[in-house]
RNA sequence: GCCCGGGUAGCUCAGUGGUAGAGCAGCUCACUCGUAAUGAGCAGGUCAGGGGUUCGAAUCCCCUCUCGGGCUCCA
């Protein structure tokens, strides 16, 4: 080791010596070229600003700008310049919390005289930032005991509360995303005399570090998501480490608009929502229709084949059916409102599961029955608040590909396993493959039924999990209070999530309807009950496929497949034929008049993203080929033989095959 | 439901107190064309709906409906 009044610490299998004092950012400047971009230091595994003083025998890393932990410290920063901004702007304002978020950051603030943020404020806003950036301010780190963190933060309700919950030790500061540290130590980073924010950190050295960001709205939010607080106004925005990282994220932004289901289901006449109908009750126009025709003829022989029986039930219902199953106890805010009839009051089915159950119970069953599985495409009716109705993602009316499956106990860990072997099997059929599962487990707090029970639902889902080899995260009491449940997610082509299959083993239903089987020793026994849907909702899954895809859906999958065009009047007969000819085959085959030029007709046909367009001449005429315009393709190839076309499609429009 | 912002022709949008506009789409006619826009013409609007202010309202004010971005909730 060095001299006695020096310091050794390791950095990436390197030792360095430093004088005794010295910090991350000392350690940054001898360390070449990791360290080159390094926004904080990674010390002992913690993160920690780059003018930590660093200890003997410290492991040291760089946390590089461009890394995930990088661009958070970076958004972090950049929300307390937006921050700055804010106070500057207006005086007297509350600043809450702002937190990095995924690609971006946000920051909640209440104004003075309950003033709003309008979208013209946010030029004005990123205006002052620039110069906050511009001025090269540090982050400085100051670490106060609660009485002087709460004199600094006098006036200011929201960081009193959170320095109040930290020092309280109940816990409840925890989730406010690293404001305080732990152990009554309030730490602050301050910029100016006069501008300090509550953080745990770690924040860039400087200001002046910041720069490649960008607001981007301005929402209302609820301080702490209760909607019994005060609603505060929270801005949002988006910051990385380089303009071009900046730009590209911009770019998805664009990409993701542009592929946006409700506009392209307006661009592809797929359907709308008629306002005369109501909110988040969309119609399907003739393309839409045969979309969703071949997704659900799609999930209908799948479940067949899969060992599955289809079942129909109807919309409404006495409202008795619901007091037993429960849903009026615990679901009726999500339920239409009731309607009289006849003396009996009706409702419209929130879910399939009571009128399967119905089905089960109609007759005694044997266990040589089960597992029995249950399938219906099951529209259903749930009032969702106006604010959260999202085109096809999120509708009022909805359709689930429902089943229910009844088994008995020691077959529920095979079942589970098979079923979510299944699932996955389908969504990939549709293209689908980047998955991750969450277990929701129970809540200790807020369930019922026995803790045995739970437990070995749970470790049937767990098990199920484990053998489909599906990654997977436990989301402690996670679950509803009556039962554990697997939700699957994925994510599209432009890596969004989307939540879409969910399993869950019930434990009450079959007991409020009292539901049995005869086992093998003549005695009656309860049978589990498995509720699954797998795309989620047909309506949905149709927006995800439509996204994912950037409306440019596989071959099996297009409502018209084929376009066929004559260059000229002359060849209209015989691209007739050509039509008639695909269509014998099964193919979903049209044509288009010569009105209209050649070109006019193929770039109709692309921006209607047809999956083959094919092209006929008189030289085709002649010798019964077609000139084949494939989608994506770079030029089309001409002289193909009908035949020849007729085994690409065999090989391109085929629907998968599900394996399970 | 709450906060912010929208709603003008089928679609995308211009129009900030004084006679409702453009492009695309539609229709008609001409053109018959070899791979992403042929030309001309025609038609199309209770400016979301209702109320108010004004000599006069797409434009200003109020209410309602509806859409978008968020919050909360959720398939």
């Amino acid at each position: 080791m060095g001299d006695n009044s020096g310091i050794t610490v390791r950095s990436a299998g390197r030792l360095f010596e430093l004088p005794s004092g010295a910090t991350a950012a000392d350690l940054a400047r001898a360390g070449g070229k990791s360290w080159a971009r390094a926004v904080a230091a990674s010390v002992e595994g913690a993160p920690r600003d780059l003018a930590h003083v660093l200890s003997d025998g410290d492991e040291v890393e760089p946390v590089p700008a461009g890394s995930e932990e990088g661009r958070h410290v970076l958004r972090h920063s950049t929300a307390h310049v937006l921050a700055q901004a804010v106070l500057d702007l207006w005086p007297g304002s509350h600043f809450a919390i702002g937190p990095p978020i995924e690609d971006g950051f946000y920051y909640d603030f209440e104004l003075p005289g309950g003033e709003r943020f309008v979208e013209e404020d946010l030029v004005r806003i990123e205006a002052r930032m620039r110069e906050i950036v511009a001025e090269g301010q540090p982050f400085v780190r100051e670490e106060h005991d609660v009485a002087s963190g709460t004199a600094l933060f006098e006036g200011q309700p929201f960081k009193l509360e959170i320095i109040r919950a930290a020092a309280g030790g109940d816990g409840s500061g925890a989730g406010l995303d690293g404001e305080v540290a732990p152990a009554g130590v309030v730490s602050v980073y301050r910029n100016r005399d006069d501008f300090a924010d509550l953080c745990r950190g770690p924040h860039v050295p400087s200001t002046a570090v910041l720069g490649h960001f960008k607001l981007l709205r301005v929402a209302g939010a609820y301080w702490r998501g209760d909607e019994k607080r005060p609603q505060l106004q929270r801005i949002y925005g988006t910051a990385w480490e380089s303009k071009s990282a900046l730009a590209e994220h911009l770019q998805r932004l664009a990409e993701a608009e542009a592929r946006d289901h409700r506009r392209l289901g307006v661009e592809l006449d797929l359907f709308h929502f008629p306002p005369e109908i109501g909110s988040g009750l969309p119609v399907f126009h003739p393309r839409g229709g045969m979309l969703r025709y071949l997704m659900e003829e799609f999930s209908r022989k799948a479940h067949l084949a899969a060992g599955y029986e289809l079942v129909w039930t109807p919309h409404p219902s006495r409202a008795t059916l619901f007091e037993t199953s429960g849903h009026l106890e615990w679901y009726a805010e999500g339920m239409y409102p009731p309607m009289e009839m006849e003396g009996a009051t009706y409702y419209l089915k929130p879910m399939n599961c009571p009128m399967h159950t119905l089905i089960y119970g109609s007759r005694s069953r044997s266990y040589r029955e089960l597992p029995l599985r249950l399938f219906e495409l099951g529209t259903v009716y749930r009032f969702e608040r106006s604010g959260v109705l999202h085109g096809l993602a999120r509708v009022r009316g909805l359709t689930q590909d429902d089943s229910h499956i009844f088994c008995s106990p020691d077959q529920l860990a095979e079942e589970l396993a098979r079923l979510l072997r299944f699932v996955l099997a389908m969504l990939r059929a549709f293209g689908l493959s980047d998955f991750q599962a969450e277990l929701a487990t129970r809540n200790p707090e807020k369930f019922v039924g026995e803790v045995s029970e739970w437990e070995f639902a749970t470790d049937a889902l767990r098990h199920a999990l484990e053998t489909a080899g599906l990654d997977y995260v436990v989301g402690e009491a996670e679950a509803s209070f009556y039962a554990p449940k697997i939700d699957v997610h994925l994510r599209d082509a432009i890596g969004r999530r989307w939540q879409v299959s969910t399993l869950q083993v019930d434990l009450q239903l079959p007991q409020r309807f009292d539901l049995s089987y005869v086992g093998s020793d003549n005695a009656h026994h309860r049978p589990y009950m498995i509720h699954r849907a797998l795309f989620g909702s047909v309506e949905r899954f149709m927006a995800l496929l439509i996204e994912h895809h950037a409306g440019a859906l596989p071959t099996w999958l297009s409502p018209v497949q084929v376009r066929v065009l004559a260059v000229s009047s002359d060849q209209e007969a015989y691209a007739a034929s050509v039509v008639d000819r695909l269509s014998t085959s099964g193919w979903r085959a049209d044509t288009a008049s010569a009105d209209e030029t050649l070109g006019a007709r193929v770039r109709r046909a692309k921006m209607e993203k047809l999956p083959w367009i094919l092209v006929v001449g008189g030289e085709d005429v002649a010798a019964g080929t077609v000139g084949v315009n494939a989608r994506g393709s770079a030029r089309p190839e001409r002289g193909v033989s009908l035949e020849a076309f007729l085994a690409t499609l065999e090989t391109d429009g085929k629907p998968p095959v599900v394996a399970a």
